[in-house]
RNA sequence: GCACCCGUAGCUCAGCUGGAUCAGAGCGCUGCCCUCCGAAGGCAGAGGUCACAGGUUCGAAUCCUGUCGGGUGCGCCA
């Protein structure tokens, strides 16, 4: 239940039906229409800018519009009084009646409240972490992992139809490198001593099972071989071994993808040759020059003749490159045949979690989508997140790439739990940067806001616990008198709850699931805030001595806001704990 | 040089895709509230020229342009 959305589907009805008496001229857009909780609760309960939106392209004035809709939204249901204010808007407070009805449709609907079909059923496919098989996740990982989890449960239960994806970057030359330097460590578990690692390759530990797995599946049979003899053989060897990593440490974290892509499978499909020849059949690519780059310039540049993409005719700054000068494919060809690929797989929104860093790489998915859409709408959504700065006790934790010294996100997850890094790394919106200190994130206090929000769920599971030894139990909605709830902090909470499915879609929309975070933080304030009321004013309190019924509705109450933060810390990946 | 992100209270940040006495929350500071459902909480006070200057319209922290400041990136790495 929507109260909002249901608003909304009155206002619009009202709307045509002022169009067939021709009060209001045909074919008005009505995208922009909103019904919207109004800033102040003392406008009302709901509030919607219909006289605005429509003034204009109507040629009406905004109170004369808004006088026409209060005319025929006041037959609506569940409408008490309607009021034009300010510029045109209309306010309506709606009758006491719904309120019971909210708190009705949560206790029956309960997982399910918050659900809604606003992407009716349409395939998306978010991409996140992504990183390199090269060794396991670590700090950098951490944010774009939960974020683009977290985002893909808000899509899913919008109705989306949701593919978690990660893409192997299994082709380039870092895996070459891995299987050069799992290699030494083959070596090394064959007893040699190969003594410090090189520069140039991986140094960390976390490549010794792989060359104990090489030892233990080949013997010494790849030990006096040319490298060009036992490449392969190793770099999938280890390649597999990483991504049982990666896979773990996801896992750690709560995330489970169900593709994992290979880049690799690109080449040996030909998938890659057959998109770019595509490309180039639709006149998107083409032999020519680049300019010099304006930055710092690469040591080996030099000017060349090279297949490019004309993507700035779609947006871009520049062309790019798909070919090297050693003739073999760029990394941004896989990312074609790639894109090709999801396409094909019937996407028609393509969501990519990156870091901050790949900023520039924004504008060539966007071109790459449309050069490839053909006549499908496909929408490409990029979030970038920013980093993380990492404390403990205010000071900045220092990491050195050298010898493998970074934090892997492991170590976060085991120092703190999945749940606070979840809710901490959702606390920000994704652009901006984020700062995670160890202590104060597992703090047991108000400041902790994973804490806060926990302690509402688990203050309310204990008074439904105290209240069930007493022998008082709600398990029917139909037993409970909501309308008993009428004191001003429980209204607002009332409201508040209302708003959960519409929050959902909002975040949705602006593919924002920080909002949230805020939103449960919020809730948990003004059930705190409730709680306390409690204490000095006895009626308030949620088991009142004696009076039954009243009880039984305080619990069923209590019961919602409960499913309320437990959707969505659900949604965030968080486990609602019953007792701490 | 160009592109993208950011600039809101002393600090860390929200601000619901342009809405209304809207300038907010938390921390920090000051003063209060447990005989009583979990004080691991709550209430109240103080604090800002929304970086700056223009523009768009009924209306701007939000959109456009420019300036200043911070971050990221800029062919043959992935």
């Amino acid at each position: 239940m929507n109260i909002f959305a249901e608003f909304q589907a009155h206002v619009g009805a009202a709307v045509v039906a002022l169009q067939d008496e021709g009060k209001l001229p045909p074919g008005l857009d009505l995208s922009k229409l909103a019904a919207e909780p109004p800033r102040d609760v003392s406008h009302g309960d709901v509030a919607t800018n219909v006289a605005m939106v429509l003034a204009k392209p109507a040629g009406i004035n905004p109170r004369a519009v808004a006088e026409m809709v209060v005319s025929k939204l006041a037959l609506a249901p569940d409408v008490d009084a309607l009021s034009i204010a300010g510029p045109g808007f209309i306010n309506a407070k709606l009758k006491a009646q719904v309120w019971p009805r909210v708190l009705t449709a949560v206790f029956t609907e309960q997982e399910k409240f918050g659900r809604s079909d606003l992407g009716q059923g349409r395939k998306v496919n978010v991409e996140y972490v992504s990183a390199n098989p090269t060794g396991p996740l670590h700090v950098g990982h951490v944010r774009g992992a939960v974020f683009g989890d977290a985002l893909a449960s808000l899509l899913d239960v919008t109705g989306h139809d949701v593919t978690r994806e990660y893409y192997i970057n299994d082709a380039g030359g870092q895996v070459d490198v891995l299987a050069r330097s799992a290699y030494l460590r083959y070596l090394e578990a064959l007893g040699e001593d190969i003594g410090e690692i090189p520069a140039g390759l991986y140094p960390g530990d976390y490549l010794v099972p792989v060359g104990q797995a090489l030892a233990t599946e080949f013997g010494a049979s790849l030990k006096d071989k040319r490298e060009t003899e036992w490449l392969e053989t190793v770099k999938t060897k280890a390649i597999a071994m990483m991504m049982d990593l990666v896979r773990a440490d996801l896992a750690s974290l709560n995330i489970r993808q169900e593709v994992f892509f290979s880049e690799k499978s690109l080449h040996t499909s030909g998938a890659v040759d057959r998109t770019i020849a595509y490309l180039e059949s639709k006149g998107h690519v083409y032999k020519g020059r680049l300019e010099k780059p304006k930055g710092e310039v690469p040591e080996d540049w030099e000017d060349r003749e090279q297949t490019l993409f004309r993507s700035t005719t779609l947006g871009d700054d520049v062309d790019r490159p798909l070919k090297k000068s050693d003739g073999s494919y760029t990394y941004f060809a896989s990312d074609v045949a790639y894109t090709k690929d999801k396409i094909d797989r019937g996407f028609t929104e393509l969501v990519y979690v990156l870091g901050a860093d790949h900023g520039g790489y924004v504008k060539r998915l966007e071109a790459l989508a449309a050069s490839l859409q053909g006549n499908k709408n496909i929408d490409v959504v990029v979030r970038l997140c920013q980093l993380v700065k990492l404390f403990r006790n205010g000071e900045p934790v220092r990491m050195s790439k050298r010898a493998g010294e970074f934090v892997t996100l492991r170590e976060v997850v085991d120092e703190v739990g999945s749940d606070v890094v979840r809710f901490m790394m959702l606390m920000r919106k994704n652009e901006a940067p984020l700062e995670f200190d160890f202590a104060k994130v597992t703090e047991q206090s108000k400041d902790n806001p994973v804490f806060y929000v926990q302690y509402a769920h688990a203050r309310i599971c204990s008074v439904l616990r105290k209240a069930k030894e007493q022998g008082i139990t709600v398990d029917d909605a139909k037993a409970v008198d909501f309308h008993l709830l009428t004191d001003e902090s429980e209204t607002g909470l009332i409201r508040k709850i209302a708003a959960f499915p519409r929050m959902l879609e909002a975040a949705a929309l602006a593919h924002e699931p920080h909002r949230i975070s805020f939103y449960l933080h919020d809730l948990a304030s003004d059930f705190h805030a409730l709680w306390n009321k409690g204490k000095e004013a006895p009626q308030l309190r949620f088991i009142v001595e004696g009076q039954i019924g009243l009880s039984k509705s305080r619990l069923a109450f209590l019961a919602a806001i409960r499913y309320c933060i437990a959707n969505g810390l659900r949604i965030l990946g968080l486990r609602p704990v019953e007792d701490m």
